[in-house]
DNA sequence: TAATTTCACACCTAGGTGTGAAAT
DNA sequence: TAATTTCACACCTAGGTGTGAAAT
């Protein structure tokens, strides 16, 4: 599942650019299921309801049951009618001459990265895509606009690069991988067509654009950037609960990704390039690729305006740079994230990859008409907490605890009764979330907007889930196929290992093997999914811990394979929690020593979080301080790891670490005398999934 | 004045690494009053109160008066009793097999920066101080351990880098020109003997080490970083109203920057070296000079903390990478910056440069010790505006006035009348601020903290200044001597042109020519002082408008030579406002287009603050936007700049563009159907200062 | 009139600051 | 006992969120 849709490229890729890693790409780890009909599912504009239908078959022929989160996967295309058929217009309008007098100014303004990433982004719009394999965004009615590819509708999570070189030949490079995290939570917004409001001053948009990114050259300069794209000249409103279109808009208003034109043409089909919009750069700036891959790449400081700009004429200058897009309301729009890469000085030679997301589509509007995206709005942005009024006991719940521990706190004696009651009241506190929800779901379904199309069945999912985020049951999930999977690919120096036994894996449970030689797997925790309620000290609501595998890449440092590794789960500050997964020696013996770990380790294979960095501690962790600890890496991925067991240490001692904070998974059973321990479950999400659960103590050796 | 000490070193600088630049050295704009003075002040140790005189005499030969910042000139040591004498010890103890391993250790981590970076620098801890001029902070009764170049007291606001290349020689490279941003500030407080809070989560320190950087190679790569220096063994304690040495401490605390020695030594002699403190490196990572030089280097996550560690072995592992550094309280302590220069991935030639400024060290304490070391931080940090008392009732005019504004913008109707009213309440709470600081004066005075033993004008001048911070009186200003100086020089490409008319520069004002050729001067515009009392429209407290001159380096856009300077002030985040200086075409013509400049120039020329960035308007602004328009950049340095007038757009223009919320120097007379105009003056801190005030609009051409 | 936009507002998050009583 | 440290607290800064009445 999820595997990236690779272009080949019809022109050969420019062996200079790609080098060895064109010629020594394979993929290390093969998708759990590596269906034929996953590779068989059409490419391209799949948003009919056969197609649908006949993913969900591949889903439940593999997973036993259709996931909640494949069954309403509606395209915006498929509710505002056929407007996305696949057209392979060519579209550069622009003589040699003209681009050869931009490359000429290119060179007299050397350092200037985003400028000339700008420029060099705007150069490359129009190559020809590659196979026709690339659907529109754009309505027929415009057939001059060049295109955009899109990724199969059950493959959102991941998208497909355009890839280019300087001249705009495009390259094929699939190793470049690309994530879009908290994809689970835009595909929720998405589901419901997702709504932004545009404010005058601007407003950020939630959830925020942030990715995870793969399989960069880490030598390699990279710019990322964003831009945000105007999907239809169509103006939209709702009524009676659906989204329908009016028509491509007849204003003259002032309008925005139109290059360089006097008048104002929105539309026209001349010489308006979906490549013509305004790029927001990331503002961390040209940065290698070690160093990128080293933590999600995330715009939180985009920002949406309707802003008008004061004169026509001026209308690119002030946008996209400071990450403020100016858009019209009631039209569709679809983010986009651009990858530059270039060796350093020497730009002849850049690539640009585009990468869309359609989770991320969105209509910008300036108050919310669906009221489930409203309450989604509410649910999960955490600077509209104060608008859950679900949550309103369970506040005073926490509250209660908060105060009651500060008080234990200063008394200093802390016995075990108190604890006991401390967790009661945390149960308390969630059983109180959850009775306010049912509430909220009888309301909500009497809700005028509940009139969409859409089954019995897919109500309810839909008020099942989006209360609390990451709640879903565990038997709704296809646990038998359960297997960890390789998130991101090896970016071999010379020639890939083959760490995947294919012997071993049949269709259900295909066992990886530990991989030969000195390299191990590394272990990546994420629990970057929203979390409704938490304060320093607590989750109340359940949340799932996801744990990523992926091997070492060539500037990982190995691990010992005895080795294992101690989990530290911080604060969050906002929303994503800070997860390091540092190393220590082992659980009871002494720490590691760090001058035995090069800190390399932890700052390349590691996301440290760059706002409340305690990058100290992910060089090495004292197995005290650990919030959990992982099994040896020689041992983690030899039998199935649907139950693979992780101690997390016993309770008593976190709460020595008081102020460490450490958060713990919300539901577990904390005894004393006993461990924690958690196991990886198989979601449709490419993530294993850590559960965790409370055991007798005698399993520590 | 702040000329920044050159080393000159005893081996030949290493050719490969600093190149052309070393051959081409030369400075370009001499300092205003380029005194052979200047050079004969001793250097090393001049904290006695003969050299104290001998500064302030050449204050008043050059100034006509002595500036009040000089006046309290004394370091600690002076306080403390002599333990500075001029030690010149070489420390270097570990043989050259160790280095061997350890480099080749290195080169099997290539890409983890932080870890190389601080390895670099505990490597080249040792060299042999060039032409002895250095002076150690340690004590004599501890020779051994390593030194560390201290500029002379007046040089504060810059400081003399130690440099180094790899293999521990000296290379000097006068070019590097560090300043400490708030270096008035920050002296203020060490006046006093600066105090920093330590407690066990960690705290902020206050005022935030925060530097500007020049003349960067603009490609090669840099790692900035902090340490945090014990100063000394002793323990202090404050009786009396001033602090004493109560002797070496004997009490076995863990001891932090000590170097993996088992036994807990502190301050035993034995292999203990000053650069064997745990270094913080800027998060920013390793960047390209150019990237470097395009704002100030803020360390702003730097806290400090008095929580023991758990084991004594992992005492370093634990501190400076989170910026946390691990202090003792009642010692001192001398933050400094250490700038990691080297040519991308190949590190062999790797510089090290130290600087130290001397106003940053301080006192570890767990309270306030000095009362007015406490009120100078109530009065200027901004978190701790809740213990301002003087300002209640400013707090409560600044409340009606905001209140004021908003109804007034909801009625959507403006008179003149209204204004006129609003900025009388303005000015009355600008007066209630000064009343209620009279009377704290007089409180202060009766303080038994003000015992110390200061002369009466000495206490008078500093009562007089910490309450408004940039409060200063004109007329006590050198206005004679005025002049623009290059703050930055320049980074010539081949040879450096001679744009400083020698013949014309007297003593008293001399005037720079106009640079020949193709180049113009840059601005650059600050505030970066921080500012009392502001909100997003208004600041209260008046405060200095600093304009920088300088020459374009390499990477430069070359301005048009009748091209004017748009000055945006938009509102500050944190203390610091952001500040750019754009173009536009003329005043009162169209704005330029902005094809026809390259951003290029905004973006390598301009500091561009981080954090609410609005890049865009540094591209070009249009004359309507801008606060302060310069002339045309090949007039302005043709005459005296003491009285440059810089006409400033209309207030009527400004309230028009209510969503970009200028901040208007205070105490100018708006009124309508004026103009604001602002003229430099020259200080005694290397800045020229714009002075604000409302002229006949008749100006405007 | 009906649709759309604006804006003060209450209420959040996240975190920094000195106070002063209490503990060490 | 006297010096030093801890900690809950009130009060800040800075900024994001949807609400709902009012304006457009």
């Amino acid at each position: 599942m999820a595997t990236p849709r690779e272009y080949m490229s019809p022109s050969p890729p420019d062996v200079r650019t790609i080098g060895r890693r064109r010629s020594s790409l394979k993929r290390i780890f093969l998708p759990i299921s590596p269906k034929p009909s996953d590779a068989h599912v059409p490419i391209g504009d799949v948003s009919t309801d056969d197609e649908r239908e006949d993913r969900q078959a591949v889903y439940v022929e593999r997973c036993g049951s259709i996931p909640d989160i494949v069954k309403d996967v509606r395209p915006l295309g498929t509710r505002l009618g056929k407007r996305r058929p696949s057209v392979e217009g060519r579209g550069d309008t622009r003589g040699i001459k003209a681009r050869r007098h931009e490359e000429a100014e290119d060179a007299k303004v050397p350092s200037d990265y985003r400028a000339w990433a700008t420029s060099r982004l705007t150069r490359s719009q129009a190559h020809p895509l590659p196979e026709g394999k690339s659907a529109t965004l754009m309505s027929t009615e415009h057939p001059r606009r060049s295109k955009v590819t899109t990724s199969t509708k059950r493959h959102t999570q991941r998208s497909s690069p355009i890839i280019t070189n300087a001249t705009g030949q495009p390259i094929s490079d699939p190793l470049v991988d690309v994530t879009l995290v908290q994809a689970d939570l835009w595909h929720q917004f998405h589901q419901h067509q997702n709504e932004m409001i545009i404010t005058r001053s601007g407003r950020c948009i939630f959830p925020s654009l942030e990715y995870r990114v793969a399989n960069l050259d880490p030598k390699a300069t990279y710019t990322f950037g964003i831009d945000i794209l105007q999907v239809s000249p169509n103006r939209h409103r709702w009524r009676r609960g659906r989204w329908e279109s009016l028509g491509e808009d007849q204003r003259r208003f002032g309008v925005l990704h139109h290059r360089d034109t006097d008048a104002v043409k929105p539309f026209d089909g001349a010489d308006v390039h979906l490549l013509d919009t305004a790029v927001y750069w990331h503002p961390e700036g040209p940065k290698r690729g070690a160093e990128w891959m080293g933590d999600t790449v995330a715009f939180s400081q985009i920002k949406v305006s309707n802003r008008q700009l004061p004169t026509s004429k001026r209308k690119q200058s002030a946008s996209a740079q400071d990450g403020t897009f100016l858009l019209n309301s009631f039209h569709v729009y679809q983010p986009r994230l651009h990858i530059l890469q270039y060796e350093d000085d020497d730009r002849s030679d850049a690539r640009v990859l585009t990468y869309v997301f359609e989770e991320t589509e969105f209509i910008a509007v300036t108050h919310y008409q669906n009221d489930k995206v409203n309450r989604l709005k509410k649910d999960y942005n955490p600077h509209a907490k104060g608008f859950k009024t679900l949550d309103k006991a369970n506040e005073r719940l926490l509250k209660a605890i908060r105060a009651r521990r500060r008080r234990r706190r200063y008394a200093d004696t802390t016995s075990d009764e108190e604890e006991d009651e401390e967790e009661e009241e945390e149960k308390e506190a969630e059983d109180g979330v959850r009775e306010e929800r049912g509430e909220n779901r009888k309301k909500e379904a009497s809700d005028r907007d509940d009139s969409e199309g859409q089954s019995d069945q897919e109500n309810k999912a839909t008020s099942n889930k989006p209360i609390v985020y990451t709640q879903r049951k565990p038997t709704q999930r296809p646990q038998r196929t359960a297997a960890l999977q390789s998130r991101t690919k090896l970016y071999p120096s010379v020639s890939p290992p083959e760490y995947y036994n294919e012997n071993d894996s049949s269709e259900r449970s295909p066992t990886p093997i530990v991989p030969p030689g000195p390299r191990y797997p590394l272990l990546k925790v994420h629990m970057d999914d929203y979390m409704p309620l938490h304060d320093h000290n607590h989750i109340i609501a359940p949340q799932p811990l996801r744990v990523e595998q992926r091997l070492p890449s060539t500037n990982d440092y190995e691990l010992p394979p005895r080795c294992h590794s101690a989990i530290l789960l911080s604060a969050p500050r906002y929303g994503t929690p800070l997860l390091s997964a540092p190393l220590s020696d082992s659980r009871n013996s002494t720490p590691i020593d760090r001058h035995a770990l090069p800190p390399i380790f932890a700052t390349s294979s590691f996301p440290i979080e760059k706002k409340s960095p305690r990058p100290d501690l992910a060089e090495s962790v004292h197995p005290q301080r650990a919030d959990l600890i992982l099994p040896p890496c020689n041992q983690l991925f030899s039998s199935t790891p649907s139950r693979k067991v992780m101690p997390i240490v016993s309770v008593e001692q976190q709460r020595q670490q008081s102020n460490l904070r450490p958060i713990l998974p919300a539901r577990t059973q904390y005894k004393q005398g006993h461990d924690v321990h958690t196991w990886l479950n198989w979601t449709p999400h490419d993530y294993p999934i850590a559960r965790t659960q409370s055991a007798p103590i005698a399993r520590r050796k």
